[in-house]
DNA sequence: ATGTTATGAGGCC
DNA sequence: TGGCCTCCCTAACA
């Protein structure tokens, strides 16, 4: 039975750059497994073989459950008289198993695709698995609505028409680890922000409320806050580029304003005064952005509401209004950057809805749009540049963009099938559009389930070109064997930033881009083996 | 090495 | 509506 190959693949590294692979030898593999391979083992190797488990379209016939049972069964008996078989994990199906094989993640065949959902086949069959060469075929055509409607038509269609490119640039990629801190964190990355203008300044908050700052071109300047918060951070703003004041919010129930160089912070709105009374009662903050022409800030919180508020007089501005379904969590807030009277909200009920500022006051509180998901929207971005693009990831796992906001807004202009739908333990999937992208269409979004990269069971960072619907890059690092679900581009330079667990990477493009995907499906290889090699050694390393 | 646990949303009654 | 159960590629720590 082969083993694992060691990692080949070269890399140019900067000076003070940290690569984990330098630290540990990568060619000495991890043994064992082998030896343990029981004849149970093999016979279901056999059997799954035989039966066709692994066929075309991952289905078995009601015939074939039949024999294999009875066969199955025919074993058992003559060797043990106790049944241990062992079962799905998923369906307890006895004749197969969901879980990795290597480096290849085998679904369970009686359940719908993990992927796209649909029945009929797994993710390795899956129509909807973009190959990076083949991806056009990966998204749904463009949809057109005979119903066009008009929205927020008397804001942009003048201003932005002239402002949008006709020729798209090459997309530039920061496919390399430049750098990385390694637990940087106590608990996972929940938020990451590019400090606007201080150069090489990154902002990170985590699942317990700590707030990190680190100078990436200095490797050694780096700082936690530990108490700007006491439960999830989940956003951090500024209102001016120059302050060196930010704003964060928490599931605690609060904003504070925290001066980056002291630490010091203040709470400028505790929505839990009276401290815990269970948590039917507790309230939290997911959303959170500023009106940078008016200074203001806007927050929602877990039961549907949004407050706005000044934060230089600390004033409550309107009374708390209902944006989503009552009781629902509101997920996320944008206001728009070229008019940013006009918000975009996404939350719990399944919806993404666009509002005026200026009507919300006037107690007209209709939204101007909804739109509709199939499930929890995790999140829901204005393109950067003209606003007039939007962006949502759903945990149906689809990535939706609607083209133009004052044109129709009845259905997305395309559906992106991607795996981002995550149960609990992992920081929401967020696609978020490339800053400095002047077509506005390049987006970067973690992915979830795992590809087989040269025998390494890797969680990729896409690239997505929403114009097409095109993978244009899967970014992965050997030595990240984690799922990197919080990613942020840099306004202004060619960077990533990527929070992956406990850790931070800063991703910078290589010189000669090699964007083709490494990929093999070792089928049969390392049977035994559930935690691929390289996962071993990522523990290894940070239980030194 | 293996079990435990942190936790959220969907579905059912 | 609320309580209870379930859940598929986690990650870190006992």
């Amino acid at each position: 039975m082969p083993t694992s190959r060691p990692i080949t693949r070269s890399r140019t590294r900067t000076q003070a750059s940290i690569s984990l692979s330098d630290q540990y030898d990568v060619s000495s593999s991890d043994t064992s497994d082998d030896d343990n391979n029981s004849d149970l083992q093999e016979y279901f190797e056999e059997k799954e073989k035989e039966d066709g488990f692994l066929n075309d379209q991952g289905n078995r016939t009601e015939s074939e459950n039949m024999r294999g049972k009875s066969v199955d069964e025919g074993r058992m008996k003559s060797s043990i008289s106790i049944s241990f078989k062992k079962t799905c994990k998923v369906c307890k199906g006895t004749d197969h198993q969901a879980g990795f094989r290597g480096a290849t993640y085998f679904d369970c065949p009686r359940k719908p695709c993990f992927l796209c959902k649909l029945p009929g086949h797994t993710t390795i069959t899956c129509p909807q698995r973009m190959p990076l060469e083949n991806a056009l075929s990966a998204a749904s055509p463009w949809r057109t609505s005979k119903n066009i409607r008009t929205c927020l038509d008397y804001v942009f269609k003048r201003q932005l028409r002239p402002n949008i490119p006709t020729i798209k640039p090459a997309f530039c990629i920061p496919n390399q680890v430049d750098r990385v801190l390694i637990r940087f964190h106590s608990r996972r990355i929940t938020c990451l922000e590019f400090h606007p203008s201080k150069n090489g300044v990154l902002l990170s908050g985590d699942k317990k409320g700590q707030l990190g700052i680190w100078d990436y071109t200095k490797l050694c300047e780096k700082t936690i806050y530990e108490s700007v918060h006491s439960c999830i951070l989940n956003n951090i703003k500024f209102i001016t580029k120059n302050d060196g004041t930010i704003y964060t919010s928490s599931s605690d129930g609060s904003v504070s304003c925290t001066d980056l160089e002291t630490g010091m912070s203040s709470r400028l709105m505790d929505l839990n005064p009276d401290g815990w009374n269970g948590p039917a009662n507790w309230r939290m903050i997911y959303g959170l952005d500023c009106n940078q022409e008016k200074g203001l800030l806007l927050a929602a919180d877990n039961l549907g509401s949004l407050y706005m508020f000044d934060p230089r007089s600390n004033k409550m501005l309107t009374e708390p209004l209902l944006i989503h379904k009552r009781g629902s969590k509101v997920v996320g807030l944008h206001c728009n950057p070229f008019q940013s009277d006009i918000l975009l909200s996404c939350g719990n009920d399944h919806f993404a809805r666009i509002w005026d500022l200026r009507q919300l006051g006037t107690g007209k509180s209709s939204s101007l749009c909804n739109l509709q998901h199939d499930r929890v929207v995790n999140s829901a971005y204005f393109s950067p540049r003209t606003g007039s693009k939007i962006v949502t990831t759903s945990q149906d796992n689809r990535i939706r963009v609607w083209d133009c906001i004052f044109r129709d807004m009845e259905r997305p202009a395309r559906e992106i099938v991607h795996s981002h739908d995550f149960n609990r333990y992992l920081t929401p999937f967020r696609a978020e559009w490339d800053p400095k992208d002047p077509s506005e269409s390049l987006i970067v979004i973690g992915r979830y389930i795992t590809e087989n990269y040269d025998g390494l069971a890797l969680h990729p960072i896409d690239f997505i070109d929403t114009a097409t619907g095109q993978l244009v890059a899967e970014v992965i690092e050997p030595d990240m064997p984690t799922i990197s679900s919080v990613n942020k581009l840099h306004p202004v330079e060619n960077l990533m930033a990527s929070g992956s667990s406990r850790s931070i990477f800063i991703w910078k493009p290589q010189k000669q881009q090699n964007l083709k995907k490494q990929k093999q499906v070792d089928i049969g290889s390392d049977v035994n083996e559930e935690k691929t090699e390289n996962k071993k050694k990522f523990i290894k390393l940070r239980k030194k």
